[in-house]
RNA sequence: GGCCCGUUCGUCUAGGGGUUAGGACGCCAGGUUUUCAUCCUGGUAGCACGGGUUCGAAUCCCGUACGGGCUACCA
């Protein structure tokens, strides 16, 4: 283990989208090429915004798409615990710290004396005022009051907060992996609440304290964290742990597919695809559609988001997880927003779909059989798979347009047996089928042979016969060779839809006639 | 409003002083196929704008526009 140890940290809100899924996995990524540790932590440090199941969700999602956090709260490890809610007796010590040496105070404001302070400088034309250099004297705090006044309050178990005092007139900067050199003046910066009235610590607080316990060697984030990153960086410093300050990288946000703004959660129903990994149901009942559900591939999920605000710098797009990591590198990381493209991600289902193994595919499917009410082996299924396959961009492809292997079709193509269909030929189909059935070994090949030696013998052309023998098999014009779906399906079954489908095409054909004599 | 980040075909992107600005998805056309799909070939389309620096700018600098993020006792 090298000592590259990179941490997803997401809040258990919700379900984890897609955009949340790529930071874990760029974590994920650059941890296994340095055969570092990719660590999972839970950031629960807001209860009123904690979601029952949201952890094991994300859990569930990393397993599921093949990056498994090494560490986390269900994998375990040297660092724990891995949610913050269960170390909140650590940060006190570290708080307490910044209150000694100067760096962070007691503020004993309500929410109302809050707002009065930003009402009140509102008027005097400040836009949106801050708590800090400028404002924290007129404030109810520790910097503000006597210090017997300060004693008292904390002594009369009062609600306090703590914040970060901040000096003003400092330019702050920071090297971002992906940005290079970010510059902020510490005047644009407030004086931070680290730890709230309810004893937890903010995401600020806690973020620190943990990534230097956790030895964390790079923080890879969302863009909405680069300006916060000043606020972190004075934090380190104020703890005099300078030296051990972590790369930062931050993230360009995945936009949506058209239109303005970021993805959203709601984007998935209104433009009609999963922007979640697997299916989630809301405690409002809403539920929301996964890529899992939709028949994607993990591999297929991963090499689309990997490819969404990254490239390797060559021209190769289809990469195994390994090859990823490999060529992963965070220099390689775009700067602005990409736009989720559902089409691009269909397209990777697909390549993957085509080069997956049949008896793979079988397993993936067989339960959706088994729902369908289907009952066949795993070597028809196998077979199935491998005919399908190069028609499929999802999973759920292999059933909805290969239906006729398990059941008779209930609609046919009617248009192409008007066009195709002669009633002359009527006898010819009929020897064909007749030809067909005593075939004693049933193979695509000497079916083949059958039929085209007919076809050639009695000069029909193959433009003729081939749709309706297709039609009359399997009721569409879309499928794969026409001789290997009749060996899978097996002779006495093909007979049967043939001879049963011969009869509908002549009243087809009739009524086309009948209809014509009318106009 | 302030601060910060960004902007190359419709989309994802390569390219970082001299390129016919490359690839992929999509779309279109052709080929292969009894069909559909796969596959193959070709086509379509782009450096946001304005200044500057330079012999030369997609590339460096400044400005503008546009987009995004932050501006909570949310993360």
């Amino acid at each position: 283990m090298s000592d590259i140890r990179v941490r997803f940290a997401p809040s258990p809100t919700g379900p984890l989208n897609i955009g949340g899924i790529r930071t874990a996995l760029y974590d994920y990524l650059l941890a296994k090429k340095h055969g570092g540790t990719f660590i999972l932590r839970i950031e629960d440090t807001d209860q009123k915004r904690f979601v029952e199941g949201a952890e094991d969700y994300v859990i569930d999602a990393l397993h599921w798409l093949g990056i498994a956090p090494d560490e986390g709260p269900r994998a375990g490890g040297d660092y724990g615990p891995y949610r913050q809610s269960e170390r909140k007796s650590t940060y006190g010590e570290y708080v307490q710290k910044l209150i000694n040496s100067g760096h962070a105070y007691y503020a004993f404001d309500s929410h109302e004396e809050l707002e009065g302070m930003r009402t009140r400088l509102e008027r005097q034309g400040i836009q949106r005022a801050k708590y800090d250099a400028s404002t924290r004297m007129d404030m109810r705090n520790s910097l503000s009051l006597p210090e017997s006044e300060v004693k008292e309050l904390l002594d009369s178990n009062a609600s306090y907060t703590v914040r970060l005092k901040v000096t003003p007139g400092e330019t702050i900067s920071f090297v971002d992996e992906i940005r290079d050199k970010v510059s902020f003046s510490s005047d644009e910066l407030d004086d931070k609440i680290l730890l709230k009235t309810d004893g937890m610590p903010t995401y600020h607080m806690a973020n620190i304290v943990d990534d230097y316990l956790m030895k964390i060697s790079h923080v890879i984030r969302g863009e909405e964290w680069l300006s916060s990153t000043p606020h972190h960086i004075l934090l380190y410093r104020a703890l005099g742990l300078e030296d051990h300050i972590p790369k930062f990288a931050h993230l360009p946000l995945l936009l949506k597919p058209v239109g303005k703004g970021k993805l959203s959660k709601r984007d998935g129903a209104k433009f009609g695809f999963p922007v979640f990994p697997m299916e989630w149901n809301n405690p409002d009942g809403e539920v929301y559609e996964g890529f899992k559900e939709a028949g994607f591939l993990p591999e297929a999920i991963i090499n689309f988001l990997a490819f969404l605000g990254w490239n390797p710098g060559t021209e190769q797009e289809i990469f195994t997880n390994a090859g990823l990591a490999e060529a992963f590198s965070l220099k390689q990381v775009s700067k602005g927003g990409a736009r989720f493209d559902f089409d691009k991600a269909k397209w990777f289902n697909q390549q993957y779909i085509i080069h997956m193994n049949d008896a793979k595919l079988a397993e993936l499917i067989s339960q959706d059989v088994v729902d369908a009410g289907y009952d066949v082996s795993q070597e028809y299924l196998t077979k199935f798979c491998g005919l399908m396959k190069e028609r499929a961009v999802t999973l759920k492809d292999f059933l909805s347009a290969g239906s006729f292997f398990f059941q008779k079709p209930e609609i046919i193509d009617e248009k192409t047996i008007r066009k195709k269909f002669k009633l002359e030929n009527e006898n010819h189909i009929q020897s064909i089928i007749e030809t067909v059935f005593v075939i004693e070994d049933y193979t695509t090949q000497n079916i083949e042979t059958a039929v085209k030696n007919y076809i050639g013998e009695n000069e029909l052309g193959f433009g003729a016969i081939l749709p309706i023998l297709r039609i009359g098999v399997s009721g569409t014009m879309k499928g794969p060779d026409l001789f290997s779906t009749m060996e899978l399906i097996g002779k006495a079954e093909v007979d049967e839809r043939l001879r049963s489908n011969l009869v509908r095409f002549k009243e087809i054909k009739l009524i086309q006639k009948e209809n014509q004599a009318d106009a």
